[in-house]
DNA sequence: GCATATAGTGTCTTAGTGACACTAACAAGG
DNA sequence: CCTTGTTAGTGTCACTAAGACACTATATGC
């Protein structure tokens, strides 16, 4: 049985790339300048280049620098979306990545793009997006929400420096429910992920204790959820 | 951005099926007969057939059963592993999924495989194994670990009726390390997945009280873990 | 009957989260 | 300067599910 028995399927990347602005959690969309699909929002991503990637990690970061201008902190593989029809080029399977930066303002404008912006999870809902990228978010969403609960995960969402209250608000934007302060605080000590800095953060009322992302260590996960 | 512009990688699924018989986890492997790694052990897989494969899990599942004969009552995507080298004859994407049965002992012959045949997964650790299936193996074993830790995922290890002790030495196998029969009655009970029948197995010493998994029901994930 | 093996229960301990009141430190306005 | 409002951080009790383990129950084999 050799390789040239068999047609290939098309074999696609796909990003879906959030932050949490304010409050309120946002992925990243790029409008298509090309077909198919050209003129819908979708999530940035595209082929693998056998001679540059190493790997598909590799593939996804570099479809995300190119579309986006954006280095995630955290990447991992979603899930592998595939089939028939979700390509009207012909069959397609896609390997979807889940990644998380830091909130900054994205301006990007390279051929295959014409925009990209963030959109907040919620206003996606309304909007016509191009394949099945609207399941794809959703899958990508409970993924992040699931590890939420029991890791620390969601400081990628962080500059390298922040505050407990800003920790507590990206969780509580991810997984769309309050949380305890205080729990907060006990799973940032037990986890060993970080080193109080000297400073302190204005924020409208006492200043707040500044922590920082120790440096080449592993996400702690822990054995209990927050509560869901 | 044509497709045509791009050399696509080979695309390939791979299976790690396990099981556990008598206390010791397994997982199946298939001796290869044709090149590349003509006679050595791997994990069950191949192409995709894009005529016939509805989906990618539609995929993994013909291969299992055209390999083995199984059908496994559980079947999850695990991850791709991709890469210029893994396999000789080009730039690989492999998508391996991680699949569970009832124990029942094999006896497969078909063209692309001369032997079909459990391991166990200490024994697999001496054996050399096609491309990167090791290391498949390893991430699988990790994931299947966790999920039994703080779901009944390892159910799909047993036939449909089972008794406790039975499920108990499943998961312990799983996690290589012994829990309280008290924690796992808890769970069963708290999971309402299960009806207890009318019959009772004999067991060596008490006769046994036969659980059986209620027909659709989802697996039950609880928000801790058993000690880890 | 007695030893032994596995099944199942009762109940105290332990650990981590939830709840919430309390103190601390800062700003703004009188 | 003092009061009020706001966010930061602590102290502590309640709650819940797992761990530990003794105890009872029911089978087999001698």
């Amino acid at each position: 049985m050799m390789t040239e028995d068999f047609k290939q399927p098309l074999f696609t990347i796909d990003n879906v790339l959030f932050s949490v602005e304010n409050g309120d959690l946002k992925v990243l969309l790029v409008k298509r300048a090309l077909a198919p699909f050209d003129g819908n929002w979708s999530l940035p991503g595209g082929f693998i280049d056998v001679v540059i990637d190493q790997n598909v990690q590799a593939a996804a970061m570099r479809k995300l620098q190119q579309k986006t201008g954006l280095v995630p902190g955290y990447l991992e593989q979603l899930e592998v979306f595939s089939g028939k029809d979700r390509d009207p080029r012909g069959y397609s399977v896609s390997l979807a990545f889940f990644a998380l930066v830091p909130y900054t303002t994205v301006s990007s404008n390279i051929a295959t793009v014409s925009q990209a912006s963030w959109w907040s999870i919620s206003a996606i809902e309304q909007l016509t997006l191009a394949y099945d990228h609207h399941q794809i978010i959703v899958r990508a969403h409970q993924r992040l929400k699931q590890k939420a609960l029991y890791s620390m995960l969601p400081v990628f969402c962080l500059p390298e420096v922040f505050t407990v209250g800003q920790l507590k608000q990206v969780i509580e934007a991810i997984i769309g429910k309050a949380i305890q302060r205080k729990s907060l605080m006990r799973r940032i000590e037990a986890s060993n992920m970080f080193t109080l800095t000297e400073q302190k953060i204005a924020s409208g009322g006492r200043q707040a204790q500044v922590y920082q992302l120790k440096p080449g260590v592993d996400i702690t996960h822990f054995d209990r959820n927050f509560a869901s």
